[in-house]
RNA sequence: GCUCCGUUGGUGUAGUCCGGCCAAUCAUUUCGGCCUUUCGAGCCGAAGACUCGGGUUCGAAUCCCGGACGGAGCACCA
């Protein structure tokens, strides 16, 4: 039995200032389903709460209503529970409305927030110059009057700003809006509210009251971080730790949600769970496993700087996990149907091969040598005709003008010639086979008949092609997604 | 442009806070060899890095200054 390698923290170093439980938040926006970038915060949030106590919360927030994917919801939950994911709470930000407004009125009683009917580009200009808009001086009383008439304005009229710093250095700081108006249906509460908080209003709302210890997020949340922290001092609460991680980006892949979702609208992709794709559920069907991504999140850790994160990466670490589980069949793709001509009837024999070779107790795979068998075409090309070619714990052939002759039997003869030992299926019960590759591009050919018994969602290993994991199984075909070699 | 942040082999990480034991960790990758009737694994070996320039210091990957490069933000998105 090989040794299980210990799980490598690496960087998956201590959180800072823990005292006792952690509340740790994965904050997404339904947009979409969860896609690897997501995996950042997923994973290290899941495993600081298992490391120190505490609990998990899951907070849907979903307070830009034009940006809200119906699906997204079980999407999500679906793609964290495949993560292996636990979450203590759920709260979905579109119930709590009535909770961001208590805390709007409480910021304008205390002279902290502000209504202002300046427009945008006026704001902007002042702003970017660290000077105040009128608004700014509006009274706490006049605030709070034109904030119960904000559900009978329109768009833009109005917005109920933060007071920070109008002359903080970074002008992304400076009296940040907190509340607007948005005329547009809810998929969940439909128009039952017109007036919105920014993310940054209920975030911190939230935090607050869930008593979120760490704020695990992105370094595109900088800013936001410090916005907030002139939100929580206004009301006297105690800042979260923040900790920024940075973008995890994947080779080759599009990550990001509306170019996956125009993709699939004008039909370039399949769906969510596209070869092609970045999401959880096209690295699922793959057969990649949580565990790989798991063990790849707690190497890069939660440090600020971007990690960009190669395949191969992936693969190495799936493959460790497959190699010991994936048990090994017979594919031929590009299939061509060979008869030899003058096999001897002492050489057509039971061929029995082990369904994984380091596990002889998990039982044989059994294959008849016939006269009529596939192999791949590439296989015959490469050993052409003055070539001899070994089936695996089988026979030597060779080719002479289009016919395929049994050679001899010994191994010795194959290395001798220097024969390629290749994989082969009798035609008597080969099942027809496809496999769907990283790139979309579909691979066809016959697998052996002890792949009847595969199930959806085995992974396996088909000799000498790679890795695949059973996608679908019919009376008359068994369908793959390829992993990796 | 402005504001912030980052930069260790191909990739990912350790070390950077509290300078010396770092001619730099571990993993992956690549290339050899052994083993093996596939691939993989295993074993052995090899390749490969402190962004650059100054400064401080007996001594700098580590501290300071400057440049380069990269990233993020500069929304009535999250």
């Amino acid at each position: 039995m090989k040794e299980k390698k210990p799980v490598e923290e690496k960087g998956f170093t201590e959180l800072p200032n823990v005292d006792g439980d952690v509340v740790l938040r994965f904050a997404p926006n339904p947009s979409g389903p969860l896609h690897i970038g997501h995996s950042r915060a997923v994973i290290l949030n899941n495993e600081y709460v298992k490391r120190y106590g505490g609990k998990l919360i899951l907070r849907v927030e979903d307070t830009d209503p034009r940006r809200v994917d119906p699906e997204a919801y079980h999407m999500m939950e679906e793609d964290l529970k495949w993560m292996g994911v636990e979450w203590q709470e759920k709260y979905i930000q579109s119930d709590r409305m009535e909770i961001y407004y208590e805390y709007a009125e409480k910021l304008i009683e205390l002279g902290q927030a502000y209504m202002c009917t300046c427009n945008g580009a006026d704001f902007k200009t002042l702003k970017d110059q660290a000077k105040p808009c009128p608004c700014r001086e509006t009274s706490p009383e006049a605030s709070m009057k034109l904030w119960k008439e904000m559900p009978e304005m329109d768009e833009g009229e109005a917005v109920l700003r933060v007071k920070t710093d109008i002359t903080h250095k970074n002008p992304a700081i400076r009296d940040w809006v907190a509340m607007r108006v948005v005329n547009y249906e809810h998929p969940r509460t439909g128009n039952k509210y017109k007036i919105y908080p920014m993310m940054n209003f209920s975030v911190t709302v939230d935090d607050h009251l869930m008593g979120v210890t760490h704020v695990l997020r992105g370094k595109d949340h900088l800013a936001n971080s410090e916005k907030q922290s002139y939100m929580y001092n206004h009301f006297g609460w105690k800042i979260p730790e923040f900790i920024h991680y940075g973008r995890l980006k994947m080779e080759d892949v599009a990550l990001s949600t509306s170019k996956a979702r125009e993709g699939i609208d004008n039909g370039q992709y399949l769906g969510w769970d596209d070869p092609r794709l970045g999401t959880i559920r096209a690295i699922a069907r793959r057969g990649i496993k949580p565990e790989a991504i798991k063990e790849l999140i707690m190497e890069i850790g939660p440090k600020i700087s971007d990690a960009v994160v190669s395949w191969k990466k992936i693969y190495g670490l799936n493959r460790q996990i497959l190699e010991e589980t994936s048990n090994r069949y017979f594919l031929v793709d590009n299939p061509t149907r060979v008869i030899i001509e003058n096999l001897p009837e002492s050489e057509q024999k039971l061929v029995e091969r082990p369904l994984h070779p380091d596990h002889p107790e998990r039982g044989m795979r059994k294959l008849m040598i016939e006269p009529e068998l596939y192999l791949t075409m590439e296989d015959i090309t490469k050993t052409g005709e003055n070539g001899v070619i070994r089936l695996m714990d089988g026979i030597n052939l060779c080719f002479d003008n289009g016919k395929t002759i049994y050679h001899s039997s010994d191994l010795e003869d194959a290395k001798k010639a220097k024969a390629m030992i290749v994989q082969w299926v009798p035609v008597n019960d080969a099942i027809e086979a496809e496999i769907m590759m990283p790139d979309a591009t579909l691979k066809k050919g016959f697998i052996e008949k002890s792949a009847s018994k595969l199930l959806v969602d085995d992974v396996v290993q088909l000799e000498r092609i790679g890795f695949a994991r059973v996608d679908e199984v019919t009376y008359t075909k068994i369908r793959f997604y390829f992993a990796h070699k």
